[in-house]
DNA sequence: CCTACGATGGACCGCACAGTCCATTCCCAG
DNA sequence: CTGGGAATGGACTGTGCGGTCCATCGTAGG
């Protein structure tokens, strides 16, 4: 479709999707309208399905895989770097701040929900977004155990499961409640839970 | 608005809420019509809006009821009375079959991404939701305390807000990914969790 | 057995919005 | 400088779907 890009175009296609996601976290995806996108891009019918033959559709999915890249992008520095205690409450910190300004707006949910369970694309995004996600929580997991901070028989895995699903269900309150304290409260009781492992090895290891 | 309902009228307007949601749930909020609905429950458009007549948005609020009771029921009589560990292993079995039935359907979360924050009344159906809910596991964790597993001055609330946001994550990814194993790791660690504290009462106890 | 009102049927309307088409302008390669 | 494809503008179309309206039927209550 997209093979032949001017540096103009690439542009033009990148302003599409940026303010696609603007519009869509402002006024949701079931009531963001092409013409909508095409006011705050300043871009006509045309170029829309020249950028995206496909349709809205494209569109949505482009923007999905915008918002998905961007989620992980906001935790950073942190994420890449949980190798210390500190780092981890920093990144809390980050996760929680981060969330908590988004307020009640979820793009990548929302979207989930429009492009729904049909288009295979969709459902990779978000697959893709939670390994990544918490394959960097292992990493910083594993860390840790290289610092001799955490055992080494942790169950890393599930640990970094657990913290996954942690965050995930507190945004996911936040976003039906406006309120985060669940989401605190989750991620302060996982981290939590790790550092008492950590307190085992200091024990045992004098 | 629906002041006067015979019988008859109210049984329609049951059937509609019921035919709707399993709509809903067939072919997602987003796709789902009227026609749809009207097919479904063997009504016309008249009935439809005889018995919401503020429309769509007035039907699927109903809806949104209705499913919200759901949730809740689903879960009885379990989490009504989590009174012992095993009545918590049984819960948390109701739980996770639950969710792995239905998949990768959220009509709740559809619902609500659909009606959007806009309407003030889809929140309320939400948070009250969350709040039915935690406050049975926060009565659950109360009556171990009574019955002396657990210590007293354990931080109820706190236990509770956590392993619905466990819930509640574990579930959204589910959704997500179409995998259970992260709700289950998630649900196992909170009860994992809360034994512990058990265990050191038990210490102490005797 | 009426009669008033609720329950139902279904034709009809209007419009919002995705998607099409062609004309025009811009810009790089040769 | 020139030809051609990319980039852009914008009018136009088709229709899906929510919502309106009125006519008819069923029935509970007197």
């Amino acid at each position: 479709m997209v093979g032949k890009l001017t540096a103009k175009g690439r542009a033009t296609r990148a302003r599409i999707v940026e303010g696609a996601a603007a519009v869509l976290r402002e006024r949701g995806v079931a009531s963001a309208t092409l013409d909508d996108i095409m006011a705050r891009t300043r871009t006509s019918k045309s170029q829309l399905f020249h950028y995206f033959p496909a349709g809205k559709d494209e569109l949505l999915l482009a923007v999905a895989r915008f918002e998905a890249d961007q989620v992980i992008e906001d935790q950073q520095p942190h994420l890449g770097r949980l190798d210390s205690w500190e780092a981890w409450e920093r990144w809390r910190d980050v996760v929680v701040e981060r969330y908590e300004q988004q307020g009640d707006e979820c793009p990548l949910g929302s979207l989930f929900f429009q492009i729904g369970r049909s288009t295979p694309g969709a459902r990779a995004i978000v697959v893709e977004l939670m390994r990544r996600w918490q394959e960097s929580l292992a990493a910083g997991i594993r860390a840790l155990q290289a610092a001799g901070r955490l055992p080494a028989d942790l169950d890393v895995d599930a640990r970094a499961a657990a913290l996954l699903a942690a965050i995930q269900g507190g945004v996911s309150i936040l976003l039906s409640t406006g309120r985060s304290a669940h989401l605190r409260v989750a991620l302060d009781q996982g981290i939590a839970d790790l550092r008492r492992e950590g307190d085992a090895v200091d024990r045992r290891g004098g």
